[in-house]
RNA sequence: GUGGAUGUAGUUCAGUUGGUAGAGCACCAGAUUGUGGUUCUGGUUGUCGCGGGUUCAAACCCCGUCAUCCACCCCA
C-alpha cells in the first residue's frame, strides 16, 4: 500500500513534450549554425560552481535569486544564474589557452529563484555570444548585426535594435554632479518604455533637482533620426569629439549602419541604459517588429573589465544574450512555431512478424537516402498503425505484406493525400518518397 | 519577495441558496480480420490541486499549502 508519488515538478520548472522540444531544438540548431558561420566557437561550463565565484559580483538582487546550498562535502555551492559570470571565470582560468580575440557562444540552462510569469521561469535557457579581447567598433557592430541576422534566421522576422552608449550618459551625469546616484538614475530611465516620460519625470524629480530632471529627460528623448539624436546627446553631455570617445564610437557605428542601409534595424535611443552596472560602452536591447510588447528578446553591451574579479589584467569585450524561452513564447504566440510531433519521414507498417528482417532492411535503405524511417513495432490492425503515423505527423507509409514480399514489390502511401502507389520496386518507391517529401 | 485572480476527466468547460459530479472534443472497442480522416453502436475517463476544519452532509463555506496567471520588483 505504498503511497503514490505525485508526478509534479517545481514551480517555474517545466517538462517539455516532443511538440515543444522539437521546435526548441530546431531553434537552437539554427542559432548554432548562425554563430558558426560568423566564426564563433561553442564552450560550456559547469552548472554548479562555488558560490563565491558566482556571487562575487555582489549584486544584492542576484544574490537573493541564486539557488545556493551545501554539497555533500560541505562546500558552499550555487547554480549559475547567468552565463556571463561563469564566462568571466572561464576566461581567467584559460587565459593562455584562448586565442585573442576570442569569439564564443554558449547555450545553456540557468536558474533564478524569482517569481514566475508568462515567458519567465526559474529554469530557463540562455544563449550568449561575445567577442572578448578587443575594444573595436568593429566588434560592437558585428555583435549587433549578428543579433538582427540571427533573429531573422530563426523566423522571428524583422527586429529593431535600440542602442546607446554608457560613456555619454556617464559624462552627462558627471556634468550634472550626479555620479553618486548613477544606479538609481539608470534604473528610472530604463523604465521609460514602460511607464512613459511623465512618470519618469516625477520619479527623477524626487531624486534630483528640477533642472537636472529636465536635462536628463531631454537627453534620453530621441530626435527624428540617428544623427540628430547623437548631436543632441553630445551637446548635452559636453562631449568632445576626440579619438576613443563615446561620440566617435557611435559615429563610426552610424556610418556603417547607413552604408549598410540598416537604419531601420539599428536605432540610436539614449533611453537604453541597461540596469546592470558592468557595462561601460555601447548597450542595446532588441525588440521584435511583430511583437514589441514582448520586451527585449536579446540584449547586451560592452563591458570594460569582464574578468576583474578573477585576474588583474583587464579584458574588454562586447556580447549579447538571447532569452530563448521568452523568444519561444513570442514565436509561439505569433504562430511561427511548427509543432512537429516527430521528425519521422516514413513509417514502415508491420503486416507480418515473419518479415521483421525485411522491414529493418527497408528502413536501413531509406535512412541511407537521408530519410528518417521507423518500423511499427506490433502487428496491429492497419487503422491503428495509420493512426500512430497521424499522431506523429509522419507523411508517408511503406506497406509490405507477404504478397508484396513474394513479388518483391512495396506499396507506398502518401498519408496526407491518401494516395497509394502499389507494386513499386524499392528503387521506385524511395524515388517517389523523396519526390513527395521534396528532398 | 509583496499584492490580486484562478485551480473540476487527456483537453476546453458546466455544476443553480452546501445533498457523495456532467457535456463537447479526444481516447478505447465493435459494425469494417490488407489500407485509417465520414456515419452508427457501446465503453472508459475524476484522490473535484493537496491537507485540515465547520456540518447529518462540502466541488461549493473557513484555514493552511502547492501550482498557474496578472501587477510590482527585477530581468531573459
Amino acid at each position: 500500500m505504498a503511497g503514490i508519488i505525485q508526478p509534479k515538478v517545481l514551480k517555474g520548472f517545466r517538462d517539455f513534450l516532443p511538440q515543444m522540444e522539437i521546435p526548441r531544438r530546431k531553434l537552437i540548431r539554427a542559432l548554432e549554425d548562425h554563430f558558426t558561420s560568423y566564426g564563433y566557437v561553442p564552450i560550456d561550463t559547469p552548472v554548479l560552481e562555488y558560490a563565491e565565484v558566482l556571487l562575487s559580483k555582489g549584486g544584492g538582487e542576484t544574490d537573493k535569486q541564486t539557488y545556493r546550498f551545501n554539497d555533500h562535502g560541505g562546500r558552499d555551492v550555487a547554480l549559475r544564474f547567468d552565463l556571463t559570470v561563469p564566462f568571466a571565470r572561464y576566461v581567467a582560468a584559460h587565459r593562455n589557452e584562448l586565442s585573442i580575440p576570442f569569439k564564443r557562444y554558449h547555450i545553456g540552462k540557468v536558474w533564478r529563484g524569482e517569481n514566475t510569469q508568462r515567458g519567465r521561469y526559474r529554469e530557463f535557457m540562455q544563449c550568449d555570444f561575445d567577442v572578448i579581447g578587443t575594444d573595436s567598433a568593429a566588434a560592437d557592430l558585428e555583435i549587433m548585426l549578428m543579433m538582427a541576422a540571427g533573429l531573422r534566421a530563426i523566423g522571428a522576422g524583422e527586429t529593431r535594435i535600440r542602442f546607446s552608449h554608457r560613456g555619454l550618459f556617464n559624462q552627462l551625469l558627471e556634468k550634472l554632479g550626479l555620479e553618486g546616484k548613477t544606479a538609481e538614475v539608470l534604473r528610472i530611465v530604463d523604465k521609460i518604455g514602460k511607464i512613459g516620460a511623465g512618470e519618469v519625470r516625477i520619479l527623477l524629480g524626487e531624486l534630483v533637482g528640477k533642472e537636472e530632471t529636465e536635462t536628463l529627460l531631454d537627453f534620453i528623448t530621441p530626435a527624428e533620426d540617428n544623427r540628430e539624436t547623437l548631436k543632441k546627446m553630445a551637446a548635452l553631455a559636453w562631449s568632445e569629439e576626440k579619438d576613443g570617445s563615446a561620440e566617435v564610437r557611435i559615429k563610426t557605428i552610424l556610418d556603417a549602419v547607413e552604408k549598410m542601409q540598416l537604419h531601420h534595424n539599428l536605432v540610436l535611443d539614449p533611453s537604453i541604459t541597461r540596469g546592470l552596472d558592468y557595462y561601460t560602452g555601447i548597450v542595446f536591447e532588441t525588440f521584435l517588429d511583430d511583437m514589441p510588447s514582448l520586451g527585449s528578446v536579446c540584449s547586451g553591451g560592452r563591458y570594460g573589465n569582464l574578468t576583474g574579479l578573477f585576474m588583474k589584467e583587464p579584458v574588454s569585450g562586447v556580447g549579447a544574450s538571447i532569452g530563448l524561452d521568452r523568444l519561444m513564447a513570442g514565436l509561439e504566440e505569433l504562430g511561427r512555431i511548427d509543432n512537429a510531433a516527430s521528425g519521422t519521414d516514413i513509417l514502415i507498417l508491420m503486416l507480418d512478424e515473419a518479415l521483421l528482417a525485411r522491414y529493418q532492411i527497408l528502413a536501413h535503405g531509406l535512412r541511407q537516402d537521408g530519410l528518417a524511417a521507423e518500423v511499427y513495432p506490433e502487428n496491429r490492425k492497419l487503422g491503428a498503425q495509420f493512426k500512430y503515423a497521424e499522431a506523429k505527423g509522419i507523411p508517408l507509409a511503406l506497406i509490405v505484406g507477404s504478397e508484396e514480399n513474394e513479388a518483391g514489390t512495396v506499396n507506398l502511401k502518401d498519408l496526407g493525400s491518401r494516395e497509394s502507389f502499389n507494386g513499386l520496386s524499392f528503387e521506385d518507391a524511395r524515388g517517389k518518397a523523396l519526390e513527395i517529401l521534396g528532398k
